[in-house]
DNA sequence: AATGAATGAGCCTTCATTCAT
DNA sequence: GATGAATGAAGGCTCATTCAT
């Protein structure tokens, strides 16, 4: 009578896999704390015994999603800048077109590691954020090594702008599909000239200063 | 009587206003879920059939918490900028010097108004995002203003990117307070160079172009 | 229809005492692992979160229960001593009159006092076990306050071997009621006499000694 | 391999004890209520279906538990007593030193068997009681030998006493190891004392009367 | 204007127990 | 002879919310 295929029995691989799919769903609906493992046991198709068996406590399943899908995303965007060796500005547009691709094909992953799902005080909050800090060390580096010896006062904040640039957009993509300038590729070219011609041009000491 | 902490019958208005500076703080420390109604009421000095009495549920309150709190920071940028006929590039500095301002001044408000305290999927997630489009959407003025008939195009995405570049360095400055660059008027000369050099150039169709 | 009369609305302290003699009785029937709060609500004719609301957690329900009737049992052997001038025999019948009197009295504190109702290595252990051991002490001031100078060696052995032959017969009495030999009066003779003339032999060194 | 944990297809009769051993060690650890199937499964280094294929339901495994180490203690005791034609003191004296050495050597059989490890209610609560009663009917035995047709009035609550005190001083020599008088034989001799003396002059109607 | 008393509903977690192989 | 996979049922605890005064 219609509902899904019961297929049980399963190799633990097989099921471990299910429930994280589960997780990051439920946890990118509702966040970690409005999420409910009885809701993540029933999607993924198992009692909730099961997941406590497998992945342990809400929180644990949490973490592991989290650092299942900064991997991945991590990956992605290592995948995708391919050569360290390259300049300093074909490096970073290739990161960013792999960033905004992943985040395009993985909406829940996204969110799920983007600060919505979670909030401060979570155990996990450094778990997550910490490869937030590894993408902005990883821009800073650019920056600085672009730069050359110039100004490299406020790198650490160029940095968290940028990453911060970089999310308020794929949020804004991801909010509202279809809209014009939200395809990964325009994403990605609309935030590098914001970045790069601006950033160029303050090695250039063309700055703009306060009247 | 005399110094004791019981000063009941106050009138209406100092009452509500007491509620909602307790739960605004609360907010900002647990987030909009793991905040309770019983803390909030705690903190308020109140009891808590009072709260529902003035402010309706949970979730009536934290909509007014964000709404008050929103209305004071678009408040304070408005007054910062002053005079919407100066140049753009100056409301920009002015917008951006305010609105750092008012946050390192008050940092719950910021978290509660920031995404860090809800989670999507909330009933007054738009309730919030309304005050990010309207800054958003006056940045987004501002940016074709000062492109003239330039390549409109991408001026939406553009302002997207700012926004998320001035929350993600105001989040960097309330989480590492103290650190070199966070101070109100560092971050607003930083987003400023970032931003302004970068767009300014790009009127001049100095523009980046992918390999 | 029929069920208990809904009396609601009791001030706290009623409603504590209701919730403690639920608890008791419960704790008694199931010890303290098996009794569960759903019962002791229901039993006290109140819902689960009052009885979080005023007892706190299960495990302080019971370590409060343990406490009201370890000072309630202590008071009435102490009552029943009356006079600690008096000569030691007299003050060991009147506690052990007023002891087995008690526990025929309350059956079910006695049950939550002893160690039937809970297992070792529960937080409360020592909470219980204090009790005990005052009792225990107690008696073993009587001994070598009769025993004079006497072989005050194995005074504590002794003391031991005596509340648990109290304990012995106060739970057969409770479990066998209406056997002869199982009321108060009898129940408190047969120890005196077993504890008594023997320990009284002692004193003369009349000693029996191992083949 | 070789040296490895893993000794699979032992005989039925092997894996039993060592499950049974397992589970005695955990029922004296935890209680009945709070030992769990998987630790006992765990420590016998079997699987948990393995147990219930073997030993039933956690009931029965309890009660087999209990039965077993049940008539290890009564057969101990009764090779100690050796000959029932003795005079009564000497087989009470060689029966309590039986227990307590036999206690003292399996602390954890003894735990067991003492109340200490369920709680009442259990169905198995007569199971172990059984054991109890057939020492208190032959204490009850040897009382009534010794006081040829005297007063046999209370000999069963004197038999109650004597073997809750032989319990006490049992559990306090296990819970306060190498204290003095806690080692078998003197256990055996201060309870030997206490009882015999007490007795023997019950006889000769030496008796203490309530004032 | 204000509160002490009270609860329905839900959530995380665990455990004894059983299939199917 | 032995096990990996799986679950129904229940238990402790908390929370937003309301009633009666």
């Amino acid at each position: 009578m219609g509902g899904g295929a019961k297929a049980r029995r399963l190799p633990r691989v097989v099921r471990e896999r299910q429930m994280m799919d589960a997780a990051v769903r439920c946890f990118a609906r509702h966040g970690y704390q409005a999420a409910s493992m009885d809701e993540i046991a029933e999607l993924a198709g198992v009692s909730k015994p099961l997941v406590y068996l497998y992945l342990g406590s809400k929180e644990e399943l949490f973490t592991a999603c989290i650092r299942r899908e900064a991997r991945a995303l991590l990956g992605a965007v290592a995948a995708g800048v391919e050569d360290r060796s390259r300049p300093a500005d074909e490096q970073l547009w290739a990161g960013l077109l792999a960033f905004f691709t992943y985040v395009a094909d993985h909406p829940d992953a996204w969110v799920v590691l983007s600060r919505r799902a979670w909030t401060q005080g979570e155990p996990f909050a450094d778990e997550a954020s910490r490869m937030r800090e590894e993408i902005a060390a990883f821009v800073a580096g650019l920056i600085g090594e672009a730069h050359g010896g110039g100004s490299g006062r406020d790198v650490r904040g160029l940095a968290q702008a940028l990453v911060g640039a970089a999310e308020s957009l794929a949020d804004w993509a991801a909010e509202s599909p279809g809209a014009p300038g939200t395809s990964a590729k325009e994403a990605a070219a609309t935030l590098m000239n914001f970045a790069w011609v601006g950033l160029g041009n303050l090695m250039k000491s063309e700055r703009w200063s306060p009247p």
